[in-house]
RNA sequence: GGCCCGUUGGUCAAGAGGUUAAGACGACGCCCUUUCACGGCGUAAUCAUGGGUUCGAUUCCCGUACGGGUCACCA
């Protein structure tokens, strides 16, 4: 067979080679150290919790004065949707994760660009060409309906699936076969002539899971799609060398192609850049773990985190914590630094699929907004409602004071108290101390009847002076608890509840239903005080005369 | 089914031949407290399994089980 004919044939249009190319990407004048890596997302519209897991590579880069750029892997026409780049570029700039090179919204920067992989088709089909000439790719003109044929026999014969040995049928077809077909205009694929042996294994130092053993590729894989585009494997490998990553982290669902990267780099002889293989997040489903899901899961979606409102510093803390075996214990000895002073190393990336846990997310969401201050707190929930509360937006705007010093209850010192995680939360929590939004959500103590609610309150009412510290307004509480037979130590009801209607407990929880509407609110002077005296009392009054039931 | 990756408490995990097998979240209990919280203290709970190697294996090797992933002209 004569290759070189074969490929002026299929590629009569390429004029360039590889060693162009190769003059065109020059290596990296970068420090010794230093990580090239990428995000490579294809532009579907979703961007999920795994582009932002993936943008650690962000860290590792800007650690070692490397370089982090954006790909966008658009071979795939079908799937792509209109905005999607400006979504990930919007998404990744709302965790603080910023590209030094790549597609842009509305073009590039960058010395190796292009950065779209469509606008690349000449790289990849000279590659392609070169391998041709090398008798190394060939065509294939089977249909849709010949793979699948073969799919089902080897299926039914219990063999390996795959273009591979005598199911390669157009491997070693004469030149005169193809030129035919060629004539009649028959679609084809390049495919990679493979001569790897299933009895083979190769060996892959991953950068996070250390010595990775895999079984040697042997199948004719496709390297070309019939419109000329490159498969994502082909692509990555071209783009990977003359981009000139150093790193390339991805999900762990990679591994099972690793093979035909790994061949495709040798036999180019290109240094192969070192993976990373990130464990995937998963989620409890009944009684078994899998993969988080698209369709199935909104946590999967990053703007689920947006909308819902946890600080991006939050979920980023959070995923630092999965990811990164010893970053939890520094955040611990470093409460107040910014995640981004940690030492990122891929070393201590663990390599198991963890179970995402909502409930540690928020945990230590509540913990990093309860060390803020309210003016911070203030700001990131008004930017928030701007977006998916406009109403609680205005009443902020209108009222900022009011909700700063709403904010600021039971916030500093060292002991603040941790209400919410998300901005959503505490729009809720907030919303009893606003006149407009104030509604009763949960009932009167159960110790309290009609007539010690009546009675309570209104002495309350006759004793209650804004002018009082909190000392002396406890007192009167206090006062008042003892002259109604209640316990003023709550011990000593607890210890003889029989000689008591109840105990200061539920006198001050009665107080607390009444003024917020809720049983479970901060301390009650503070809240009054950010009220204000007349609408402390109004809320009193109104409790008090609403029907004994409630 | 083939191939690959993984497996320490309910969850996230440290540990890298000899440890009372850290810590965090959650649960529960106690304490503090006027309440709601916060906080403090404590309790329960883990090395999947069988063989090796070794004086000694959670740690190294092999098998098994289980879980996950992947087998496209999708990435």
């Amino acid at each position: 067979m004569d290759y070189q004919a074969l490929a002026e044939l299929l590629f009569p249009d390429i004029t360039k080679t590889i060693a162009d190319y190769e003059a065109k990407y020059p290596p990296r004048n970068l420090p010794e150290g230093a990580v090239v890596t990428r995000i490579a997302p294809s532009p579907t519209g979703f961007v999920h919790l795994g582009n932002l897991y993936n943008a650690i590579g962000e860290r590792l880069a800007h650690q070692t004065g490397g370089v982090f750029y954006l790909r966008i892997e658009d071979t795939d026409q079908k799937r792509e949707v209109e905005g999607a780049v400006e979504a990930v570029i919007d998404a990744m700039n709302f965790y603080g994760v910023h590209f030094d090179e790549g597609a842009t919204v509305d073009g590039e920067t960058g010395a190796y660009g292009p950065y779209r992989q469509r606008q690349r088709k000449e790289l990849y089909q000279t590659v392609a060409k070169s391998l041709v000439e090398r008798g190394l790719a060939y065509p294939c003109f089977c249909t849709e309906d010949d793979l699948k044929a073969m799919h089902d026999a080897q299926e039914a014969a219990k063999e390996n699936y795959g273009y591979y040995g005598k199911y390669a049928v157009w491997r070693d077809k004469p030149i005169e076969d193809i030129k035919a077909e060629l004539e009649k205009g028959t679609e084809w694929v390049l495919r990679f002539r493979s001569e790897g042996d299933a009895a083979n294994t190769v060996t892959v130092q991953d950068g996070i899971r250390g010595e990775v053993r895999v079984q040697e590729n042997f199948t004719d894989f496709v390297l070309l799609k019939s419109d000329g585009i490159p498969t994502y494997h082909f692509a990555h490998v071209c783009d990977d060398h003359f981009m000139r990553t150093t790193h390339v982290i991805r999900d762990e669902s990679w591994l099972a192609t690793l093979p035909i990267h790994v061949q495709l780099f040798d036999i180019l002889g290109w240094a192969r850049p070192v993976y990373c293989h990130t464990a995937t997040l998963m989620k409890m489903d009944g009684s078994s773990k899998r993969k988080l899901s698209k369709r199935k899961d909104p946590e999967l979606a990053l703007s689920y985190y947006r909308e819902a409102g946890f600080p991006q510093e939050a979920v980023m803390l959070y995923l630092l914590t999965v990811l990164n075996s010893n970053f939890e214990e520094w955040h611990l000895a470093n409460p107040d630094a910014n995640s981004r002073e940690f030492t990122f190393s891929l070393e201590k990336m663990s390599t198991s699929g963890a179970l995402f846990d909502l409930e540690k997310l928020d945990n230590i969401a509540k913990e990093y907004l309860s060390r803020q201050t309210a003016d911070t707190v203030y700001d990131g929930l008004l930017t928030w409602a701007k977006t998916y509360d406009p109403a609680l937006a205005e009443r902020m705007t209108a009222k900022a004071d009011f909700y700063k010093a709403a904010i600021n209850v039971g916030r500093g010192g060292a002991k603040p108290r941790k209400d919410y995680g998300s901005w959503k939360d505490a729009a809720r929590f907030l919303s009893f101390y606003d006149p407009e939004t104030f509604v009763r959500e949960d009932g009167c103590p159960e110790n309290i009847t009609a007539e010690y609610k009546q009675e309570i309150l209104s002495r309350y009412l006759d004793t209650l002076d804004f002018a009082d510290s909190q000392e002396d307004w406890f007192a009167k509480v206090r006062q008042l608890t003892d002259d109604l037979g209640f316990a003023v130590q709550p011990k000593k009801y607890k210890k003889n509840p029989e000689l008591y209607p109840g105990s200061i407990v539920d006198v001050t929880n009665l107080m607390r239903v009444a003024v917020t509407g809720r049983q479970n609110a901060p301390d009650l002077w503070e809240i009054s005080h950010v009220l204000g005296e007349a609408e402390t009392r109004r809320r009193l009054t109104e409790y008090k005369e609403a029907s004994p039931a409630d």
